[in-house]
RNA sequence: GGGCGGGUAGCUCAGUUGGCUAGAGCAUUCGCUUUACAUGCGAAGGGUCCCGGGUUCGAGUCCCGGCCUGCCUACCA
């Protein structure tokens, strides 16, 4: 054994109490702990010992951190739970493999090295160059890498540690070329131009998910569009420039029945009143729409708008999405609740290209638009937010001094132009009111901007497709799951019906997103990533009708041709190919992504002039296949030889453990990609021994979402707040780092407090303090982990010192006789089913509370104290309270694995014997607690008539400590308790003498003086309470009295409310009737013990007669 | 707008299919340097279980309604 510290363990056998300090000091064991388990390699997980039948598999990946930022409190409780699992199972004698990593989090790790850049050296990523950037990028990753590793470390995380994998290595980046491979060639994945949200800043597409919204105050502004007629050319089609328009006058439209038309000049242009926060877009207005219900819809049909400044002739819609100003709807009193209605005019201007809502009417009134010789879309911003005639929008008209400007400027000198210009001839401004009006506004969590619509190519995961989304939903177990099952008899698919969600309600959060859920965009216009592996050329002498751009048929013949000028010497038919069509150029475009591995057909790719595409992928992208990549998929043999079975042992995981924001991001994610990826019979077969044939299986199968799961549970814990409810953030300067607890007040301490707070809430709430020696942040809460260990500590001391000078054999006597051993085994035997029932429901809180009580309560307040005048000389009592300690340590060892260990080191030397019916395996590796079994007890040790006994006797003596206390006898003062010779037992006798500082029980009569205490609706008598001279000093008697005349009084007062309740319900005649008669019958035992105690309280204070 | 939580002692939280006189830790009060532990030991006080109905012999627990509060999600002319 490589022992860091051979002094401590070669003295195990001399009397160690007073060796060992009186205080736990983690920071004396921690560190030489870690080392004896990594020198054994305790958590090192071997696939052969599952693939031979010798072990099950017990499996956990981590949900990769975040290399952008050192962990905090949410990661210390995450982990914490995970490593409660990992070292319980492996405890257990599962083979566990608990799978460590980093996550590269392109955009957050991005954002934060460009600050750094602009901070440090003022220089943008552009200016840096994209090689020199992630460059800094990746030294910037390292160092939070090992920060983070540490810190993992430190809290005594036993993942295999060898295994430590990182999204962005060359063992996850294969998993991303195949899966992006096979998903790209079954057409899962595709090219389209989409309204994204666009960070104008970082000048990226974000997810939904990497917004958030703020409210913020606007206005509401009016904004006049003259109505004009325009006369379509013979033989329909566009209209020709030079375009010909003449205003509509209010008279014209008086004519067609427009109300209140006649309340404008007749002679003056007409015009109608669009309301919009975002004035600046109406550059790009290709429409104006109405709801066909407005009265004033049809008098309009056949006009259209002449858009200021621009002179685009634009239709009116009719629309049904359009809302009706709420003075025109059927209750305008229920429409004035719904703040749109109040500020709608019932006109609304049509910007596809700016809006998601708008992009969806425009394209059901495509061949209206058209008609007007636009586009649907006109994009009018540059991809940095300024206006720009660059990108799509071409009718400047006398709109050219708006180009150039940002959005903020841009919509200040709209507002002031429309002011400033009139409708027509007449005095009205363009601009007709403004109102204030208060909203949420979508912003980028990274540059903080605000979030522009913006129209651009992107990559897309079609999630939508059957074999992924309803695939992971059809993945839920059956109880919770709303789908209905179309037949009993149908088959289930490998991975049907086995997730499980614990809490359950989360399962309702899963199955709903997938219900709802929308093709996913991938593409990320950064730098730091997994390159988009598709090589793209621009082939503008294509064959193909150019105006058939959506026509899949000419898009399938073209992918299924080569390049028309080599066609023969080119291995297309290796690679995966696509194809668009640009619009804008008329181009059309052949995406091609080569198969992972094949740097010889990139070469060819690009001698041919294909260039890779410049985005990289979604984070998550890689992150949705962490249960696979990290093994070694889709080539174990590839990834190195200590991949070789990893993952036909431990893929299928066995539980997730995560956040309930990760549901959606995360969960989802990978149980798409596992089950559409993974090969459909997977494992190859069971027992899983026979995967180990000569042919490894082929892992690149699949491709039918029928594959198993990443994991089978998936477990959320509570999110952690601060004292007041908020989230711990950076910002706030609320948040905790888990070392400045392990500092302050131990590794050990800071995860047994975290496990006691975990219950089946959605959050918890940790009160920060500032700790004025260090100036850290930390949180009372954490004494309470660390005084648990302190306990144990002295817990452990003590036995030690009990047993430490024994050297005398106890094996020969398995079977305990005495109540109080009896009782500590059923209390071991109880505790020992309780946690491993919690810990398999994922009951932290349960789990460690139950523990908890073993070791304070019952091992420490009253079994120690109970054996301390007997251990020394009973050897079947020292058994008993070896094994009890042996228990504790390890059933307490995965929350607390520090101080378990460190004690462990010096009670495993000490003589044992084996107690019948209670198991404690010995460790697998280098006498390690870690690798020990977990301890088994057989329902023989449940002794329900020792622990009744026992029960009354710890109530006897709380009645004696009370009265003691009560009547101030000193502490350590033993008195004379007066009792029938019946009451007690020999051995509870005994009990009571040590436990309440009895010195004998007298079974004679009451002596004058005494003081009376019942008990089970008996009256006792306690005397000798005080030496002679303070019973005669003056006033003791008096004050005895008076003390024991209140606790009489109350005692009584207590008793007959408890009767009057419990008479209550019996007297309701339908409580006999309906209630378990064993119910009824215990409600007539505390009847008469009530009614028992009462009387007896009423004896004794008669007998203390009054005291005038 | 939709979904999901929470509201129990001064504070942080337990309370498992309805069945205790509603519990724990911290804090408070009293007494203890008691030979494992003052990061400790013994004792005590402290509750309209958010409000209003209902079901039931019986409701902190189940049902309906309301109030407060948090999270997720969608939308926002």
């Amino acid at each position: 054994m490589s022992d860091s510290q051979p002094s401590s363990s070669s003295s195990a056998n001399s009397n160690l109490s007073g060796e060992l300090p009186k205080q736990y000091k983690p920071a004396e064991h921690e560190q030489r702990i870690r080392a004896k388990w990594d020198a054994a390699k305790a958590f090192h997980a071997d696939p052969q010992r599952v693939l031979k039948g010798e072990a099950k598999p017990y499996a956990i990946v981590i949900p990769p951190p975040n290399v952008t930022d050192r962990l905090h409190l949410g990661h210390a409780l995450n982990n914490t739970l995970q490593d409660v699992l990992a070292r319980s199972h492996r405890m257990m004698g599962y083979e566990t493999l608990w799978m460590p990593g980093t996550d590269h989090a392109g955009i957050a790790t991005q954002a934060v090295v460009e600050r750094r850049l602009k901070k440090d050296e003022n220089l943008t990523r552009q200016q840096l160059g994209r090689e020199k950037f992630i460059a800094k990028v990746q030294s910037f990753k390292d160092e939070y890498e090992a920060i983070i590793t540490e810190q993992l470390k430190l809290m005594g995380c036993s993942c295999d540690w060898d295994r430590q994998r990182f999204t962005m290595d060359d063992v996850c980046a294969r998993a991303v070329r195949e899966a992006f491979f096979r998903l790209f060639k079954d057409g899962l994945i595709y090219r389209g131009k989409r309204l994204v949200n666009w960070d104008p800043v970082l000048q990226t597409a974000v997810a939904d998910d990497e917004c958030y919204d703020e409210e913020i105050d606007s206005f509401f502004y009016y904004l006049r569009y003259p109505l004009v007629h325009a006369s379509a050319p013979t033989g329909g089609g566009a209209f020709q420039a030079p375009r010909q328009m003449t205003p509509v006058t209010w008279n014209e439209l008086a004519r067609r029945g427009y109300p209140g038309a006649e309340n404008h000049p007749g002679e003056q242009q007409a015009w109608v009143t669009v309301a919009t926060t975002r004035p600046e877009t109406y550059l790009g207005d290709t429409a104006v729409a109405i709801n066909p219900k407005d009265p004033r819809a049809k008098s309009l049909r056949g006009l259209f708008i002449d858009l200021p400044l621009v002179g685009r002739i634009i239709p009116i819609l009719e629309d049904d999405y359009v809302v009706l100003p709420a003075a025109m709807q059927e209750d305008p009193e229920e429409a004035k609740k719904d703040p749109k209605a109040m500020f709608a005019t019932g006109f609304l201007k049509v910007t596809p290209a700016h809006d998601a809502n708008d992009y969806e009417l425009g394209f059901r009134h495509k061949a209206a638009i058209e008609a007007c010789g636009n586009a649907v879309l006109i994009n009018i911003f540059a991809p940095d937010g300024s206006i720009s005639d660059k990108h799509g929008w071409t009718d400047i008209g006398d709109a050219h001094l708006f180009v150039g400007l940002k959005r903020e400027a841009a919509r200040k000198k709209v507002l002031e132009e429309f002011k400033a210009r009139a409708v027509g001839s007449s005095s009205n401004s363009l601009l007709a009111e403004t109102k204030p009006y208060r909203h949420s506004v979508k912003h980028s969590d990274r540059s903080k901007a605000i979030i522009e619509p913006y129209l651009s190519d992107q990559w897309y995961v079609k999630v939508t497709d059957d074999r992924l989304a309803p695939a992971a939903n059809r993945a839920l177990v059956e109880e919770q799951t709303s789908k209905q099952q179309s037949s009993k008899q149908q088959i289930k698919t490998n991975g049907d019906g086995s997730l499980k969600f614990y809490p359950a309600r989360y399962a309702k959060t899963y199955e709903q997103w997938h219900d709802n859920i929308r093709d996913w965009c991938i593409s990320r216009q950064l730098w730091w990533g997994h390159r988009v592996p598709v090589w793209t050329k621009h082939l503008l002498q294509l064959p193909i009708d150019k105006s058939e751009t959506n026509d899949k048929a000419a898009s399938d013949s073209f992918a299924n041709t080569d390049d028309p000028a080599n066609p023969e010497d080119f291995p297309w038919s290796e690679c995966a190919l696509q194809s668009s069509h640009d619009p804008a150029t008329g181009a059309w475009i052949s995406h091609a992504c080569p198969p992972a591995g094949r740097p010889d057909i990139i070469e060819a790719l690009e001698a041919k002039g294909y260039v890779q595409d410049t985005d990289v992928l979604d984070t998550w992208f890689s992150s949705a296949l962490w249960p696979m990549s990290t093994m070694g998929w889709p080539n174990p043999a590839l990834a190195g030889k200590d991949f070789e079975g990893l993952l036909q042992a431990f893929n299928p995981t066995t539980t997730l453990c995560t956040a309930r924001e990760i549901i959606t991001l995360w969960v989802s994610r990978m149980v798409m990609f596992n089950r559409y990826l993974m090969p459909e019979a997977w494992p190859p077969s069971e027992p899983r021994a026979s995967a180990r044939a000569a042919t490894a299986p082929d892992l690149t199968t699949g491709g039918q979402g029928r594959g198993p799961l990443p994991f089978r549970n998936v477990f959320i814990h509570a999110v952690i707040q601060d004292g007041e409810g908020r989230k711990m953030s950076k910002s706030l300067g609320n948040g905790l780092d888990p070392l400045d607890i392990i500092a302050s007040h131990g590794s050990d301490a800071m995860r047994f407090t975290l496990c006691q707070m975990t219950t089946q809430t959605q959050d918890v709430r940790m009160p920060m303090q500032k700790d004025p020696s260090t100036g850290r942040n930390t949180s009372p809460k954490f004494d309470l982990g660390r005084n648990f260990a302190n306990k144990l500590w002295n817990a452990a001391r003590f036995t030690m010192s009990m047993l430490g000078g024994t050297t005398h054999p106890t094996s020969d006597i398995p079977h305990p006789t005495s109540l109080v051993d009896k009782w500590m085994l059923s209390r071991l035997a109880t505790a020992v089913s309780e946690a491993t029932a919690a810990i398999e429901q994922f009951e932290y809180s349960n789990y460690a509370q139950s523990v908890y009580d073993l070791l304070w309560r019952d091992f420490c307040d009253w079994y120690l104290e109970a054996i301390k005048p007997t251990v020394a000389s009973d050897p079947r009592q020292q058994a008993v309270l070896r094994a009890s300690l042996d228990t504790i340590l390890r059933l307490l060892h995965p929350i607390m694995p520090y101080v378990t260990e460190a004690i462990y080191e010096q009670v495993r030397l000490l003589p044992a014997a084996s107690i019948d019916g209670l198991t404690l395996a010995a460790p697998r590796k280098g006498d390690l607690l870690c690798t020990a079994g977990w301890p088994t007890a057989a329902p023989s040790l449940r002794d329900a008539a020792a622990e009744a006994a026992f029960e009354r006797t710890r109530s006897l003596v709380t009645a004696l400590r009370e009265a003691r206390s009560q009547h101030q006898v000193a502490p350590k003062r033993k008195v004379t308790l007066h009792a029938p010779a019946s009451l007690l037992k020999p051995d509870e006798a005994a009990l009571v003498q040590t436990l309440a500082l009895v010195e004998t029980i007298d079974t004679g009569t009451q002596p004058t003086g005494a003081v009376a205490i019942t008990f089970e609706g008996k009256q006792l008598f306690l005397s000798n309470l005080r030496d002679a001279a303070a019973a005669t000093a003056p006033g003791a008697t008096g004050s005895v009295n008076d003390a024991e005349r209140e606790r009489l009084t109350k005692l009584i007062a207590d008793s007959e409310k408890s009767i009057a309740t419990l008479e209550g319900r019996l007297n309701n005649p339908g409580y006999a009737q309906k209630a378990p008669p064993a119910m009824v019958k215990q409600t007539q035992d505390q009847l008469a013990k009530a009614k028992a105690d009462r009387d007896a309280a009423k004896a004794a204070l008669a007998a203390l007669g009054s005291n005038a």
